[in-house]
DNA sequence: CATGGCGGTTATGTATACAAAATTGTGCGC
DNA sequence: GCGCACAATTTTGTATACATAACCGCCATG
């Protein structure tokens, strides 16, 4: 139906049920009651909950299986502050190497559109800004994957997208929840010129430079993040470590 | 008899395949194969390999298995260079939290240790210099650890543990092949001064020169690196992509 | 009443049988 | 001789049965 295979379906599923919040932080984890609940047998979702533990979303127990992972405030933060940093070193690394046209061409062109976004809607009271949330989540995912790549940094590549695999820690994980918040647009209007400001330190060769941008610009996002915290438009299931019985009947 | 779990023996098993050259970069590495060389049924096999190839020393190719990872010299160095900016940020995040006198005595207390080891050994010509390459390689992890269990920061731990994983990212994965040659002395005596600067850093709350301190701490490494590229004296398997067929038979 | 062992129960760990997919080899047609 | 399709074989994906270890309540005992 939807997924090649058991085991993708079923980490899937499981992801879905903690970022939806029908499983709690620190809840456990069975692989029958999972089994059941997806249709499938043991063996697929012991292979997903094994992929989801080594990518954060699960607590693996020794002996015990797994526990939905639970993060703190400071976790968060602190996710996206290491985004930064990667993407600073990957900035850096762009900017010490010879890039071929093609690739300045393509880091150009994605900004370009984005600019085209924020032209069409110039303000907050646009008609056209609301609609074009998932426009600009396309394109800022791929400048940010298109930089990382440029770096041509393998290892740095493994490590970025295994940060990003936290389901906050991805660059535009919390843009869909702040975009109608007021104040909004010129925050993300001065990412954008922190965009154009990266690729041109990669452009004139200045690693330092865009290498401290990176760094900078994630704390666009840590503003937001803090915002929303404060402002409890942060509706995070991953982050209240809430104990609660495993409970599959509802007797009582 | 030795680990616990079926599946712990073949992570260590396969581990060992591949770091000792026994198995080739690029190499398949088939279930059943794997199953029967290690006397086990393929589900503990299946499963050690999905997590090695979560750690990066094989890689999973979608539906057909997996094979062993080649890395090349980039690779090496790029991955000491982010350890390098992993712990410069650990450093930094220590430097900027309030952290106990305690926390402060265990790391002075290792480089302590440390310096007990360079005074007992001056130079290279010293007679117990050879033998305290194991003493080293265990007081160095655990400052490294201590250093970034010091920053308090899970999500940084967590990808720091990530990177170390890799059989070539551990602070002390090199100094058992450098330690023999010749003008390695100087470079740990060096290597334990920036320590002692790392420690003073955070002790006066310095973040920037701490975080600074870290990333050059690991130039030392990368030296020591390309020392050993080229004069040949690491024998590394896990470098050379030498593609080859699987050959269980060899009739031909 | 607290505590510690004991057995029932439930969960995970492992083996194996079967299904499906991919690879390889083979033969047919051109 | 070359290429393509098809079948044989191998390999991975999945289900299920069994083994083993952890958990939980109970009862005996101090």
């Amino acid at each position: 139906m939807s997924a090649a295979t058991q085991t993708e379906r079923a980490g899937k599923a499981i992801r879905d049920l903690i970022i939806s919040g029908v499983v709690l932080p620190g809840e456990r984890l069975a692989e029958v009651q999972l089994a059941e609940r997806l249709h499938m047998s043991r063996t697929p979702v012991r292979s997903a909950l094994n992929t989801l533990s080594h990518e954060g979303l699960v607590q693996a127990l020794p002996g015990r299986g797994d526990a939905v992972a639970s993060f703190a405030a400071a976790d968060l933060r602190h996710a996206v502050e290491l985004r930064g940093l990667l993407e600073g070193a990957a900035a850096r690394h762009a900017a010490e190497r010879d890039l071929s046209v093609f690739e300045l061409d393509q880091l150009n062109r994605v900004l370009k559109d984005i600019d085209t976004l924020f032209e069409d809607s110039p303000s907050e009271d646009s008609a056209p800004w609301k609609d074009h949330v998932h426009e600009y989540i396309d394109l800022n995912e791929e400048f940010h994957r298109l930089l990382v790549e440029t770096a041509q940094n393998p290892v740095l590549a493994r490590l970025y997208e295994q940060l990003t695999k936290l389901p906050f820690a991805s660059p535009s994980d919390l843009v869909v929840g702040y975009w109608h918040l007021p104040g909004s647009h010129s925050k993300f209007v001065a990412a954008q010129q922190q965009h154009w400001a990266i690729v041109e330190s990669i452009a004139t060769r200045r690693g330092t430079r865009a290498e401290f941008l990176g760094r900078e610009h994630a704390e666009i996002t840590t503003k937001a993040l803090d915002e929303m915290l404060h402002g409890g438009a942060l509706a995070r299931n991953l982050m209240a470590a809430v104990p609660r019985r495993t409970a599959t009947a509802e007797s009582n």
